[in-house]
DNA sequence: AATGAATGAGTATTCATTCAT
DNA sequence: GATGAATGAATACTCATTCAT
């Protein structure tokens, strides 16, 4: 590789780490803009101020307002994805010590994004078909780790032979609705506090009565 | 009270009635509208179309496009708060069975009115602070007839001592997510497999294991 | 019929009279902001302004920009259309006398339609497909009367046989160089002396010269 | 003179080189791009992507985009100046032979500019009042070697005592004509044919009948 | 009561031009 | 000399709202 390759290969890494940072910067503004004020009334200009950057700027990054929206959601349900395994991993191989972490740190993940949360559920529709679809994957894969304990955990007779597939859903529905319903959660519950109920609700169905004792730490009555 | 008195109240009330009949019209336009393309991309102009009036016959009944929003989201929710209850006394006092009946009931208003829940979620940031906190007060009062069963049931030991108010709230998001995900669930369930399972799993969560034997019309596994 | 239809009648034809005056309104804005700038160099805002409506109101009457130009070109065209028969019947018979009168008419046309003209060959390229072809059809049409009495005269041997597509199209060019080239022609002839030399030239070429003698008013040399 | 003086002019040499052929370069771009597009479509980014140069380069050689339009049209008109008198030399003394040729040449030179020419017509308005004047001064300048001709003619008895100046701009439109309305004409004659046939209407107008018979290969009916 | 013509503020997007590197 | 990232002014079009009839 001669010099004036690598010069090159040094201005494409540069501009591809400017160009990373630069969309972050505004996606970070379009989700406090759209926090406050929702995406249809959040206009460029102001997405633009909030950024500190031009209009003209935004548009080399993004293809339009829409595919701002887009990346947004995206971005928020990469967090989930990296970071739930992880979670699921530091506590062992106990299925039910697993979906519990995994649980826990779900909950997490959407206390620290609750308008983004918020905002996949508001906006999903305005995004077009493409955009929508490329979003339920997002959220079907997200879940997967999940999923595939409580697999393993119904195989080898920690769960009860529930359907795994809206266990799933239900259990990302309540998750959701620490951001959905903050305003009523918010007032009443800690998201300690909440996130152990929620846990104890789902395990308290899943998990067969007779090995319950065995997860007090989880499961004992408040 | 006189003869002109009476016509000016007959006149009156078929003022009235009309009245009602021109906002369900309307309403029942927008819900329409709403559910194909969302709030925003809804014009005042395309909502008069649709429900064969003027643009500013709208006006007259309506003091805003918010105000219609307004109205359609309330609309929506009278529809719940008028028919749990009903549901519910038709089969009885038994906390478990009335428990049940209401969320299937509850289950096939949000089924009849899918676009119209999806709207609740999506719009809500949409409407000045008053409207949320209308929606709000009339989203708690909807469950209360879920509520004040769960408490007879507790006192009664049908049901374990749970937090009451997050069980209520979880399965409202459990039956809202019939239509929030309705692309995920709606490919996977019919709404009566949906019902079925979800009040099995709130169900085996809430009632005591000593009790379950006494309804295996609910509990018992496919 | 009743009372009713003809009020909806009435009703109709004053909306067809207001809405056709409402075109012209603006359509005339449009030649004078064109004539001073051209089709891009015009906002809809300037055209709002020197027609003294609002902007929305000009999308009411015309599809958009575009649409406005074509409309405006349309018009110019038709002018022609409606003038040229009247003046050529005007002389009698003749085939000579009578293609004098046109061309004589076609450019009395072109100029009272100076900027209008330059237009047409300015802006065209602006236009759809669909507009274009619109233009080059009227375009066709407005020379017939031209055409037809061109094609009697060579028939009764007061023209040369001459290719009667290409001398029309010629003498069009012609007539729109008084406005193409007003520049040069505006400083050097009143449109009496174009005229007369014009008509002149193109006479001299398509008229035998055993038959000159006949038309002294018309070609006697200045 | 010293040598690093001459090191100084060669370098000069060097870039005066290189900028003439940058600005061609630039040039043929954008006669590409205007043709398809037209001069306000054309995006200044468009411009530099079809020249293989950057955006910021163009300013350099460039005034700005309204100098690349003058320098088009001006490019043109260069054409036309540097082509007409020797094609008009090559075929020796005779007035109407020469002027046939260089009608001839002139038409040939529209074909192989046809786009550059309606260019000139549809863009003329959007110079600034210098540019329209510079324009206009070299189009009178290109057709000076057919002006000369037909002089000469005249005084010589070859062509009629015609209006100079009118025959000479009534040429240059019927052979702008040739792109103008290539639409039309572009359908029925090939260029071959349409240079036949206007080089016999003009010559059937100001040669004198009795002359006429000299020039069969010009002015035999087809 | 009912209409729909008219308004004009609001907004996404484009693009000529500049300038730090 | 050469680049292309960054700017921000300009503009077509939409649409909630009003009001004369």
């Amino acid at each position: 590789m001669t010099t004036r390759d690598d010069a090159l290969n040094v201005d494409e890494a540069v501009r591809a780490v400017r160009a990373h940072s630069r969309r972050k910067q505004v996606l970070e503004a379009a989700v406090r803009l759209m926090e406050q004020t929702g995406f249809h009334q959040m206009s460029m200009q102001a997405l633009a101020d909030e950024a500190g950057v031009s209009v003209g700027l935004i548009y080399k990054y993004f293809g339009g307002k829409e595919d701002v929206l887009l990346a947004t959601v995206t971005s928020i349900l990469d967090a989930f994805r990296d970071q739930l395994e992880p979670a699921m991993d530091a506590v062992g191989d106990d299925p039910v010590e697993r979906l519990a972490a995994g649980m826990r740190r779900y909950l997490e993940v959407v206390d620290t994004n609750l308008d983004a949360v918020v905002l996949t559920y508001r906006e999903s529709r305005t995004l077009d078909k493409t955009g929508r679809e490329r979003i339920k994957e997002l959220e079907v894969a997200t879940a997967a780790p999940l999923r595939a304990t409580l697999e393993t955990g119904i195989a080898s007779g920690e769960f009860s032979p529930v359907d795994v597939d809206l266990i799933v859903f239900d259990f990302m529905l309540l998750a959701h609705g620490w951001a959905l319903k903050q305003w009523h959660f918010g007032r009443h519950y800690t998201l300690d506090e909440y996130t152990t109920l929620q846990i104890r609700f789902v395990l308290n169905s899943i998990v067969p009565a007779d090995r319950r004792a065995r997860y007090p730490h989880l499961l004992r009555l408040a």
